[in-house]
DNA sequence: AAATATGTAACTACGATAGTTACATTATAG
DNA sequence: CTATAATGTAACTATCGTAGTTACATATTT
């Protein structure tokens, strides 16, 4: 198993359904076997894909996964973004115990600062290419 | 729980134990109970920091922990380093497996290069502030 | 009606990390 | 020189996040 193949297995998935693009949609059984995972997997992620309009599914009898627009149109940062991602983020419970300490509020607010820009300069370079560029 | 609190665990550490400086060492056990977590995690965490130098230990009565450098000249990089953080990185299981598919191969590597970016630029944002800046 | 998709809930498997227990080792105080 | 108090470390448990799996309902096309 790997961790956090959500966005690298969108990306895959994308790809290869721009590659097919006007042949035939692609189903998750085609990407899930492509990828090496599963076929519910592969429908899990593309769904959240589809929450964000990047992609349409379609039921039944040649169904499958399309793009809705052009892959020069969508860019990495978009599906990042639609996943709901997050790679840099201080994990540190600040959900039920926030911090009283001093020390430790500055540590945080100094750390933050630093993850905020690194964040930002990752969206910002993801931004930059496009799917139809990884074909 | 809290995932990845090591980072923020030992910056916290050291900050304490650079505002109790020259009076005497902090033990572990102070510095869990101060931090909410357990002794051994804490030893364990400073442990890395003493194989890179930023800090020594002393067994016995009387002992515990002490920097080796001024607070001042002991940057959050230089901490995120000792730990072999690497918050950026893509866990693609790259290693028994490595891609085959072109598409996967080109994906891989336009995010590895904005990854780098971002941790380059994280690592630099970090190296800005010291220890003695938390306090 | 049969075949072939997706949608989704519920569960299992696995790995990473923190936390815990236990005990050996070392150093100091008195 | 013994009691005390610290680190060092191995071994184990607990928890959480994620992927993978199974099962089945639903929808669509032939």
């Amino acid at each position: 198993m790997k961790r956090n193949s959500r966005f690298s297995l969108a990306l895959h998935a994308l790809a290869h359904i721009a590659a097919m693009a006007p042949t035939r949609p692609l189903t998750s059984g085609d990407i899930a076997s492509h990828s090496g995972t599963n076929a519910v997997v592969v429908r899990r992620t593309l769904g959240a894909l589809r929450e964000h309009g990047l992609v349409t599914s379609e039921k039944g009898h040649a169904g499958g996964w399309r793009l809705t627009r052009p892959p020069e149109e969508i860019t990495l940062a978009d599906v990042y973004q639609a996943l709901g991602e997050r790679f840099l983020r201080l994990e540190v419970e600040g959900d039920e115990n926030p911090p009283t300490c001093k020390i430790e509020i500055a540590l945080l607010g100094q750390v933050d600062s630093a993850l905020n820009d690194a964040e930002a300069l990752l969206v910002s370079r993801l931004g930059k290419t496009t799917i139809a560029k990884l074909i």
